[in-house]
DNA sequence: GCTAAAAGTTAGACGAAGCTAACAATCTGC
DNA sequence: GCAGATTGTTAGCTTCGTCTAACTTTTAGC
């Protein structure tokens, strides 16, 4: 991907290659960005299910913060995306693929709230950061995050 | 900012209030999201500036990592937004604001930054993730990273 | 078991961010 | 100072995520 036709590097200065590595770090963020949404609900609908048995868009819009027809379309996506599967007027299920991402997702949000808690930080602005930061943790980062959360 | 009208939270039950905190934390991290493209148009303007003298639309679009249009287009609304100002063909510049926007970001960076790096992460790695978790830290944790960054 | 409330869906709008294609302006090299 | 390359803009399309309004289905209370 990100097809770098590099005619006449040959006498390029390290700008070049400095916006590279710099456009591909966009990229990156850009993808963890798009997916984003979709690890916030599959990682709520799967708190859902295990909290009340089972996951209503209703609540899935009060806990998201928005309304009922969004998360409809957003239900809708997910389905497609292979994530959940629904039907109509009934709750929402998760694939087995989903699972998996919920679980993964779990995990980072748990390293990654643990590890600022251990930082210092209260634990209701960790809880509020984890949120932010989790989809942006790279598995390097994350071991590191684990290792200070756990170290004595 | 993140305007809270909290009418009748009286009789409220413990769910709705689990609910609402965790609504608000979504709803804080989609306006978090909402900047990102700003702060990082403005800072790499701010970036562009400073080494090359200019910020050019088409130097930001090969760092972006996107097409022109796409530059011209976000500029656009930089511009509507009051952070920066440009005339037609010719290259940008930050307002006050974006000025002032751009030394935040580049602070939190550089903190974030430093941090991963003290933390023991590799700089590439380091440099990318800070990319990404840079608009989700907190004042609180931001202060926590310089903390730890800055020990001895 | 009917009716009203709650939940879910559909339709349609909007803005943001991305793209390609086509065109216009500016800059550069002779 | 003109031609061609580079840069910038405009138009128009797509997808996503959000909303409101209006409708349908399901659930719950009597």
């Amino acid at each position: 991907m990100t097809h770098v036709d590099h005619q006449a590097i040959d006498a390029a200065e390290p700008e070049a290659r400095a916006g590279d590595a710099r456009a591909e770090a966009f990229q990156g963020v850009r993808a963890a960005r798009r997916n984003e949404l979709a690890e916030d609900y599959v990682e709520l609908i799967a708190e859902l299910i295990h909290t009340q048995g089972e996951a209503r868009p209703v609540d899935i819009a009060t806990k998201m913060g928005v309304t009922a027809p969004t998360v409809a379309k957003t239900l809708d996506r997910l389905a497609r995306d292979g994530l959940i599967t629904r039907a109509k007027y009934r709750s929402v299920f998760l694939t087995e693929e989903g699972r998996a991402l919920a679980k993964e997702c779990r995990h980072r949000h748990e390293i990654v709230l643990r590890f600022l808690i251990r930082l210092g930080l209260d634990p209701e602005t960790a809880e509020h950061d984890a949120e932010g930061i989790e989809h942006h943790v790279s598995e390097r980062t994350l071991a590191l995050f684990a290792a200070f959360a756990n170290r004595s």
